[in-house]
DNA sequence: CTGTTAGCGCGTTCAA
DNA sequence: TTGAACGCGCTAACAG
């Protein structure tokens, strides 16, 4: 009979007994460590130190009602999708929940009911403090559902409601992904181009709508026309098709000498085009992607694209979290943080 | 008093009272079904339903010693690597995870000291039942400080101990890199190709060692010379320069018409130098990579690469686990896999 | 088959 | 400033 290995540690009774308190000090030892003299502190810690002695998490968590858990759910990573992000982003946010005492517990979910589902159930068997989401969008059942339930919860992307003091308003960080935009038409131009086209995403993407805002605001500013554009899902041959149709120049319209991508998936997929087409990138056409996702590097020729500061943003989250479940009111309940573009070749005249 | 966050679910007394029972008899109807009668098990059952009932995982925790967490290190994905399985392959085992009653939880640690602290610490707070590891090494500290402390763990990657029966064997699951890149191999005779250069791992890499094997076996069983190779650390640019030296055939050797690389990092760094030689990646030149990285999909030319069955892993490894944790002698304590070859443009001559 | 007893390890009462 | 009792919610061990 090997069962799970039960290891033994040393209890808070242990650290008691060997520095002569009651068990009482030495949980004052820990949690409220002004309360003790400076000379029992010294002989319980060091008695801490003998044993290698750790509280218990659950014995804790069941007495204080706080598990000091995250939860975070993992999507699936599609193939045909540049958008791995996510591994970047877990560390990130592993070291900053970790920088504050904090863990991260990873849930499953297979669809958006599945993902309620799992998050009701790590709530309910009060497994986690609070909730890290990712990708809000408008009228999203998940804030709901926390907001219900009173959850903690933060969420990397920002709340799209008009309103910002409406009650759909919750705690978020987001980069900016107008500059981000912005900054790719302004090197395009600098390069000498001046029909910049735009591969975005369809018209209900509030995302979306937001970096098209950025190619729209910086051609205006910079007095050249916004108007070769194509509306297409996040996938790579919807991005080489788009590329297809934009240089066809329909109906006699102007041919785009760059294109500005809303995300790197379509960026990698205006390339297979130009390729396709004998054209050759930052030469014949330039492109531009966004999220810098590790392909942008690796790919030939490199990726021109908008680099996501993902630390800071997983900072950020969890101060948000942190903050509010300490009882502490924070300064603000959102953070827009700003990109900054990676020049590569795919975007350089040379 | 009671903050909108502290959320009071059903205890178990609170269902033994509607089902009037004891509370023992819901404990059983949760743990050991079989120990109850049909009909009080339905009206626990019900009462369970009603009530919508979630045990309280510290209370089981700290009465079972058994907190069905397991814990997996995220390491930072380091810009110049394609290797990042690791979104896909912590999804699977969070997915493997979950259909076994398992959560995960995720450990930060910065370098090899730290990842062994966090680890004890995560031990010694019972958090954790068990551990995933990934990428063992021969006389691994992790390995061994697992053994000594009984912990329960399996591992992505196996344990190139040469003796199996030696101490230092431990559960693992791995993927057949012999094989993987013998098949590619394969693939490229099938192409015309008839001297096929590899790109490999320096000497000192077991993972390494095991690939170059596969190269070597089936250039011999084709009939097929297997001189032009190149041994460079796991980054973009050093399969870059290792392709440029290769081709330019140093000292009249044979120049290379295909080039088998142990992973996609150093193949799209191999295509970056076809680029840069003006040569043609499949036409005039082919490639071969591991890991079907997302990268491998979306660069251009496609490259082929040798996919690793994440998900099968993550499966075998979380069944490994469960069976010891539950006291069963698994069948076998560790699984070589097969990678399946995914042929796109870099290796087709037309 | 079901109920009773007795903690798991910790932290919040209180009292000293 | 420190200590004693109690209970968080659950389950192993034993009755009945």
């Amino acid at each position: 009979m090997r069962g799970p290995s039960r290891h033994r540690g040393a209890t808070l009774d242990d650290v008691a007994r060997r520095a002569e308190v009651s068990a009482m000090t030495v949980s004052n030892a820990l949690n409220h460590p002004d309360r003790l003299s400076d000379e029992t502190l010294a002989r319980v810690r060091s008695a801490i130190e003998d044993l290698d002695y750790r509280p218990n998490r659950s014995a804790r968590t069941l007495r204080s009602q706080t598990s000091r858990l995250v939860g975070v759910r993992v999507e699936r990573s599609r193939q045909d999708r540049a958008a791995l992000l996510l591994d970047q982003f877990l560390h990130a946010l592993a070291e900053s929940a970790s920088g504050l005492g904090y863990h991260l517990i990873v849930c499953h979910a297979a669809g958006d009911t599945a993902e309620l589902a799992a998050y009701q159930e790590l709530r309910q068997t009060t497994a986690v403090d609070a909730f890290v989401l990712t990708g809000a969008h408008r009228d999203d059942a998940r804030m709901r559902w926390m907001r219900e339930q009173g959850v903690t919860f933060a969420c990397f992307g920002r709340s799209w409601d008009p309103d910002p003091e409406s009650p759909g308003a919750f705690p978020w960080v987001d980069v900016d992904g107008a500059a981000g935009i912005r900054a790719a038409v302004e090197h395009l131009a600098g390069q000498g181009h001046s029909e910049i086209g735009l591969v975005g995403w369809p018209a209900d993407s509030d995302l979306g709508r937001d970096r098209e805002r950025g190619w729209r605001e910086a051609c205006a500013d910079l007095g050249l026309p916004a108007r070769v554009q194509a509306h297409v899902v996040d996938e790579f041959d919807a991005g080489r098709d788009a590329a297809h149709r934009l240089l066809d120049a329909p109906r006699g319209g102007p041919v785009p000498t760059a294109l500005v991508c809303v995300s790197d998936t379509l960026a990698l997929g205006v390339l297979r085009a130009l390729s396709e087409r004998g054209l050759r990138p930052g030469r014949d056409v330039a492109v531009t992607g966004f999220d810098n996702s590790p392909s942008a590097a690796l790919t030939t020729p490199g990726l021109t694209s908008v680099d996501q500061p993902l630390a800071d943003v997983a900072a950020a989250l969890m101060r948000l979290i942190d903050a509010e479940l300490s009882g502490v009111r924070p300064s603000a309940t959102h953070a827009l943080l700003p990109p900054r573009l990676v020049v590569r070749d795919s975007s350089l005249a040379r």
